[in-house]
DNA sequence: ATAATATATGAACAGTTATTCATATGTTGA
DNA sequence: TCAACATATGAATAACTGTTCATATATTAT
Protein backbone atom coordinates (compact mmCIF):
# COMPACT_ATOMS: atom_id res chain seq x y z
CA UNK A 1 0.00 0.00 0.00
CA UNK A 2 1.53 3.11 -1.07
CA UNK A 3 1.26 5.91 2.33
CA UNK A 4 0.89 9.79 1.00
CA UNK A 5 2.77 11.73 3.77
CA UNK A 6 1.06 14.30 5.21
CA UNK A 7 3.21 17.47 5.87
CA UNK A 8 0.57 19.09 8.02
CA UNK A 9 0.20 16.48 10.62
CA UNK A 10 2.49 13.61 9.84
CA UNK A 11 1.51 11.68 12.80
CA UNK A 12 -1.66 10.96 11.23
CA UNK A 13 -0.57 8.66 8.52
CA UNK A 14 0.31 6.68 11.40
CA UNK A 15 -2.93 6.75 12.95
CA UNK A 16 -4.10 5.97 9.43
CA UNK A 17 -5.32 9.53 8.52
CA UNK A 18 -8.60 8.69 8.81
CA UNK A 19 -9.69 11.53 11.06
CA UNK A 20 -7.59 14.50 9.23
CA UNK A 21 -10.59 16.21 7.88
CA UNK A 22 -12.46 15.86 11.31
CA UNK A 23 -9.32 17.22 13.20
CA UNK A 24 -8.84 19.97 10.71
CA UNK A 25 -12.39 20.90 10.89
CA UNK A 26 -13.05 20.54 14.55
CA UNK A 27 -10.09 23.13 15.19
CA UNK A 28 -11.58 26.15 13.37
CA UNK A 29 -14.89 25.55 15.26
CA UNK A 30 -13.30 24.80 18.44
CA UNK A 31 -14.06 26.06 21.67
CA UNK A 32 -11.09 28.96 22.64
CA UNK A 33 -8.74 28.61 25.37
CA UNK A 34 -10.24 31.48 26.81
CA UNK A 35 -14.08 29.77 27.01
CA UNK A 36 -12.83 26.68 27.89
CA UNK A 37 -11.02 28.41 31.10
CA UNK A 38 -13.96 30.38 31.94
CA UNK A 39 -15.80 27.22 31.46
CA UNK A 40 -13.42 24.78 33.80
CA UNK A 41 -13.81 27.96 36.63
CA UNK A 42 -17.66 27.92 36.92
CA UNK A 43 -17.57 24.05 37.13
CA UNK A 44 -14.67 24.49 39.79
CA UNK A 45 -16.99 26.30 41.52
CA UNK A 46 -19.61 23.09 41.50
CA UNK A 47 -16.96 20.83 42.69
CA UNK A 48 -16.74 20.90 46.09
CA UNK A 49 -19.27 19.28 48.40
CA UNK A 50 -20.32 22.37 50.55
CA UNK A 51 -20.85 24.36 47.83
CA UNK A 52 -23.26 21.95 46.70
CA UNK A 53 -25.23 21.25 49.20
CA UNK A 54 -25.34 25.49 49.74
CA UNK A 55 -26.84 25.34 46.43
CA UNK A 56 -29.30 22.64 46.72
CA UNK A 57 -30.43 24.54 50.27
CA UNK A 58 -30.80 27.61 47.85
CA UNK A 59 -32.98 25.37 45.68
CA UNK A 60 -35.89 26.06 48.03
CA UNK A 61 -35.73 29.72 48.00
CA UNK A 62 -33.13 32.57 49.36
CA UNK A 63 -31.51 32.00 52.36
CA UNK A 64 -29.60 33.95 55.27
CA UNK A 65 -26.26 32.29 56.08
CA UNK A 66 -27.08 31.78 59.61
CA UNK A 67 -29.82 29.28 58.16
CA UNK A 68 -27.21 27.95 55.56
CA UNK A 69 -24.94 27.23 58.56
CA UNK A 70 -27.53 25.49 60.28
CA UNK A 71 -28.64 23.49 57.23
CA UNK A 72 -25.36 22.20 56.02
CA UNK A 73 -23.80 22.04 59.40
CA UNK A 74 -20.44 23.53 58.81
CA UNK A 75 -19.30 26.78 61.13
CA UNK A 76 -20.06 30.30 60.05
CA UNK A 77 -16.18 31.10 58.35
CA UNK A 78 -16.65 28.05 56.34
CA UNK A 79 -19.39 29.09 54.86
CA UNK A 80 -19.22 32.94 53.93
CA UNK A 81 -15.92 31.18 52.55
CA UNK A 82 -17.91 29.24 50.05
CA UNK A 83 -20.61 31.48 49.88
CA UNK A 84 -17.94 34.00 48.30
CA UNK A 85 -16.77 30.95 45.50
CA UNK A 86 -20.09 30.65 44.70
CA UNK A 87 -20.58 34.73 44.29
CA UNK A 88 -17.56 35.09 42.32
CA UNK A 89 -18.44 32.34 39.59
CA UNK A 90 -21.93 34.35 39.64
CA UNK A 91 -23.80 31.10 40.57
CA UNK A 92 -25.99 33.38 43.45
CA UNK A 93 -26.32 36.66 44.38
CA UNK A 94 -27.77 38.21 47.61
CA UNK A 95 -29.51 41.08 48.85
CA UNK A 96 -29.49 42.71 52.63
CA UNK A 97 -31.73 43.01 54.90
CA UNK A 98 -31.06 44.44 58.11
CA UNK A 99 -28.11 42.43 59.59
CA UNK A 100 -28.97 39.72 57.40
CA UNK A 101 -28.23 38.84 53.81
CA UNK A 102 -29.97 36.68 51.95
CA UNK A 103 -28.20 34.28 49.08
CA UNK A 104 -30.27 33.05 46.24
CA UNK A 105 -29.54 31.35 43.10
CA UNK A 106 -28.63 33.38 40.46
CA UNK A 107 -30.44 32.43 37.39
CA UNK A 108 -31.93 29.17 35.88
CA UNK A 109 -28.46 27.66 34.20
CA UNK A 110 -27.43 27.40 37.57
CA UNK A 111 -30.65 25.47 38.65
CA UNK A 112 -30.39 23.33 34.88
CA UNK A 113 -27.05 22.35 35.66
CA UNK A 114 -27.78 21.00 39.33
CA UNK A 115 -30.77 19.38 38.21
CA UNK A 116 -28.53 17.69 35.62
CA UNK A 117 -26.28 16.61 37.22
CA UNK A 118 -28.42 14.91 40.15
CA UNK A 119 -30.01 12.95 37.61
CA UNK A 120 -26.34 11.79 36.20
CA UNK A 121 -25.23 10.69 39.17
CA UNK A 122 -28.78 8.90 39.80
CA UNK A 123 -27.89 6.32 36.71
CA UNK B 1 -41.23 42.42 72.57
CA UNK B 2 -41.86 39.13 74.66
CA UNK B 3 -39.21 36.74 73.06
CA UNK B 4 -39.90 33.45 72.76
CA UNK B 5 -37.05 30.64 73.66
CA UNK B 6 -36.44 27.96 70.75
CA UNK B 7 -35.16 25.26 72.61
CA UNK B 8 -34.32 23.45 69.53
CA UNK B 9 -32.27 25.93 67.69
CA UNK B 10 -32.26 29.12 70.34
CA UNK B 11 -29.66 30.87 67.29
CA UNK B 12 -32.80 31.69 65.41
CA UNK B 13 -34.52 33.47 68.21
CA UNK B 14 -31.51 35.99 67.03
CA UNK B 15 -31.78 35.63 63.92
CA UNK B 16 -35.32 36.84 64.30
CA UNK B 17 -36.77 32.99 64.13
CA UNK B 18 -38.59 33.86 60.89
CA UNK B 19 -37.05 30.90 58.86
CA UNK B 20 -37.17 28.39 61.48
CA UNK B 21 -40.30 26.68 59.25
CA UNK B 22 -38.35 27.12 55.89
CA UNK B 23 -35.39 25.44 57.99
CA UNK B 24 -37.04 22.55 59.61
CA UNK B 25 -38.96 21.87 56.25
CA UNK B 26 -35.93 22.15 53.83
CA UNK B 27 -33.45 20.05 56.00
CA UNK B 28 -36.07 17.20 55.76
CA UNK B 29 -36.30 16.89 52.25
CA UNK B 30 -32.59 17.93 51.97
CA UNK B 31 -30.00 16.17 49.22
CA UNK B 32 -27.97 13.53 51.09
CA UNK B 33 -24.55 14.23 52.43
CA UNK B 34 -24.18 10.82 49.81
CA UNK B 35 -25.60 12.24 46.83
CA UNK B 36 -23.86 15.78 47.34
CA UNK B 37 -20.53 13.91 47.53
CA UNK B 38 -21.27 12.21 43.97
CA UNK B 39 -22.67 15.76 42.55
CA UNK B 40 -19.92 17.62 43.59
CA UNK B 41 -16.83 14.41 41.82
CA UNK B 42 -19.12 15.19 38.81
CA UNK B 43 -18.20 18.71 38.54
CA UNK B 44 -14.52 18.15 39.67
CA UNK B 45 -14.37 16.24 36.51
CA UNK B 46 -15.48 18.95 34.42
CA UNK B 47 -13.72 21.47 36.28
CA UNK B 48 -10.36 20.93 34.51
CA UNK B 49 -9.66 23.52 31.53
CA UNK B 50 -8.08 20.47 29.87
CA UNK B 51 -10.77 18.18 30.21
CA UNK B 52 -13.21 20.79 29.28
CA UNK B 53 -11.48 20.91 25.83
CA UNK B 54 -11.59 17.30 25.38
CA UNK B 55 -15.25 17.27 25.71
CA UNK B 56 -15.70 20.08 23.47
CA UNK B 57 -13.96 18.19 20.96
CA UNK B 58 -15.83 14.70 21.24
CA UNK B 59 -19.03 16.96 21.42
CA UNK B 60 -18.40 16.28 17.47
CA UNK B 61 -17.95 12.66 17.36
CA UNK B 62 -15.75 10.76 18.69
CA UNK B 63 -12.66 10.56 18.08
CA UNK B 64 -9.24 8.57 19.08
CA UNK B 65 -6.09 9.78 22.19
CA UNK B 66 -4.11 10.59 19.45
CA UNK B 67 -6.50 13.08 17.36
CA UNK B 68 -7.76 14.35 20.94
CA UNK B 69 -3.51 15.35 21.37
CA UNK B 70 -3.65 17.11 18.23
CA UNK B 71 -7.07 19.39 18.72
CA UNK B 72 -6.06 20.00 22.68
CA UNK B 73 -2.43 20.40 22.03
CA UNK B 74 -0.91 18.44 25.38
CA UNK B 75 1.08 15.10 25.85
CA UNK B 76 -0.46 12.15 25.48
CA UNK B 77 -0.03 11.15 28.64
CA UNK B 78 -1.78 14.14 30.02
CA UNK B 79 -4.39 13.50 27.60
CA UNK B 80 -4.89 9.62 28.55
CA UNK B 81 -4.86 10.44 32.38
CA UNK B 82 -7.73 12.97 31.78
CA UNK B 83 -9.63 10.38 29.85
CA UNK B 84 -9.05 8.65 32.55
CA UNK B 85 -11.10 11.02 34.95
CA UNK B 86 -13.54 11.41 32.36
CA UNK B 87 -14.32 7.66 32.47
CA UNK B 88 -14.03 7.59 35.96
CA UNK B 89 -16.95 9.80 36.12
CA UNK B 90 -19.24 8.55 33.56
CA UNK B 91 -18.80 10.94 31.42
CA UNK B 92 -16.91 9.33 28.28
CA UNK B 93 -17.32 5.67 27.27
CA UNK B 94 -14.83 4.34 24.65
CA UNK B 95 -14.53 1.50 22.32
CA UNK B 96 -11.51 -0.29 20.76
CA UNK B 97 -10.93 -0.49 17.42
CA UNK B 98 -7.63 -2.02 15.80
CA UNK B 99 -4.76 0.05 18.14
CA UNK B 100 -6.85 3.03 18.51
CA UNK B 101 -9.48 3.53 21.14
CA UNK B 102 -12.57 5.75 20.39
CA UNK B 103 -13.90 7.89 23.13
CA UNK B 104 -17.10 9.33 23.00
CA UNK B 105 -19.60 11.41 24.97
CA UNK B 106 -21.48 9.10 27.30
CA UNK B 107 -24.72 10.10 27.03
CA UNK B 108 -27.35 13.84 26.65
CA UNK B 109 -26.32 14.62 30.40
CA UNK B 110 -22.57 15.54 29.26
CA UNK B 111 -23.99 17.60 26.43
CA UNK B 112 -26.72 19.23 28.33
CA UNK B 113 -23.77 20.61 31.10
CA UNK B 114 -21.57 21.82 29.03
CA UNK B 115 -23.93 23.82 26.64
CA UNK B 116 -25.52 25.25 30.07
CA UNK B 117 -22.27 25.98 31.17
CA UNK B 118 -21.09 27.93 28.09
CA UNK B 119 -24.30 29.77 28.04
CA UNK B 120 -23.58 30.79 31.56
CA UNK B 121 -20.16 32.33 31.20
CA UNK B 122 -21.58 33.57 27.78
CA UNK B 123 -23.65 36.49 29.92
C1' DA C 1 8.83 -13.80 17.55
C1' DT C 2 9.88 -9.03 16.80
C1' DA C 3 9.24 -4.26 15.89
C1' DA C 4 6.29 -0.44 15.66
C1' DT C 5 2.29 1.94 17.07
C1' DA C 6 -1.42 3.47 20.36
C1' DT C 7 -2.58 4.01 24.79
C1' DA C 8 -2.31 3.39 29.91
C1' DT C 9 -0.09 3.73 34.33
C1' DG C 10 2.88 4.82 38.53
C1' DA C 11 5.75 7.97 40.97
C1' DA C 12 7.15 12.54 41.97
C1' DC C 13 6.84 17.39 42.13
C1' DA C 14 4.71 21.98 41.99
C1' DG C 15 0.69 24.36 42.38
C1' DT C 16 -3.97 24.74 44.22
C1' DT C 17 -7.81 24.41 47.63
C1' DA C 18 -10.88 23.94 51.93
C1' DT C 19 -10.96 24.44 56.54
C1' DT C 20 -9.80 26.60 60.93
C1' DC C 21 -8.70 30.37 63.90
C1' DA C 22 -8.53 34.98 64.94
C1' DT C 23 -10.10 39.28 63.82
C1' DA C 24 -12.44 42.91 61.13
C1' DT C 25 -16.58 45.14 59.13
C1' DG C 26 -21.23 46.53 59.03
C1' DT C 27 -25.94 46.93 61.14
C1' DT C 28 -29.27 47.59 64.81
C1' DG C 29 -31.20 48.99 69.15
C1' DA C 30 -30.52 51.07 73.69
C1' DT D 1 -21.65 55.88 71.70
C1' DC D 2 -21.80 51.20 73.02
C1' DA D 3 -22.94 46.40 72.99
C1' DA D 4 -24.65 42.58 70.48
C1' DC D 5 -25.31 40.29 66.38
C1' DA D 6 -24.49 38.78 61.39
C1' DT D 7 -21.26 38.21 58.20
C1' DA D 8 -16.68 38.77 55.85
C1' DT D 9 -11.75 38.36 55.54
C1' DG D 10 -6.65 37.12 55.99
C1' DA D 11 -3.20 33.88 57.22
C1' DA D 12 -1.74 29.27 57.96
C1' DT D 13 -1.85 24.48 57.31
C1' DA D 14 -3.08 19.90 55.56
C1' DA D 15 -4.94 17.62 51.76
C1' DC D 16 -5.58 17.28 46.99
C1' DT D 17 -4.67 17.79 41.79
C1' DG D 18 -2.42 18.08 37.07
C1' DT D 19 1.56 17.52 34.59
C1' DT D 20 5.83 15.25 33.38
C1' DC D 21 8.87 11.44 32.84
C1' DA D 22 9.73 6.81 32.45
C1' DT D 23 7.83 2.57 31.63
C1' DA D 24 4.21 -0.95 30.88
C1' DT D 25 0.45 -3.07 28.17
C1' DA D 26 -2.07 -4.21 24.04
C1' DT D 27 -2.59 -4.63 19.06
C1' DT D 28 -1.01 -5.20 14.36
C1' DA D 29 2.10 -6.26 10.54
C1' DT D 30 6.20 -8.43 9.05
Amino acid sequence: MEEEKCLECPHHVECGGKNIELVKRLSEKMITEEEAYYVSELFKALSDMTRVRILFCLLGGEMCVCDIQELVGVTQSAVSHQLRTLKQAGLVKYRREGKSLYYSIADSHVSTMLATGLEHISE
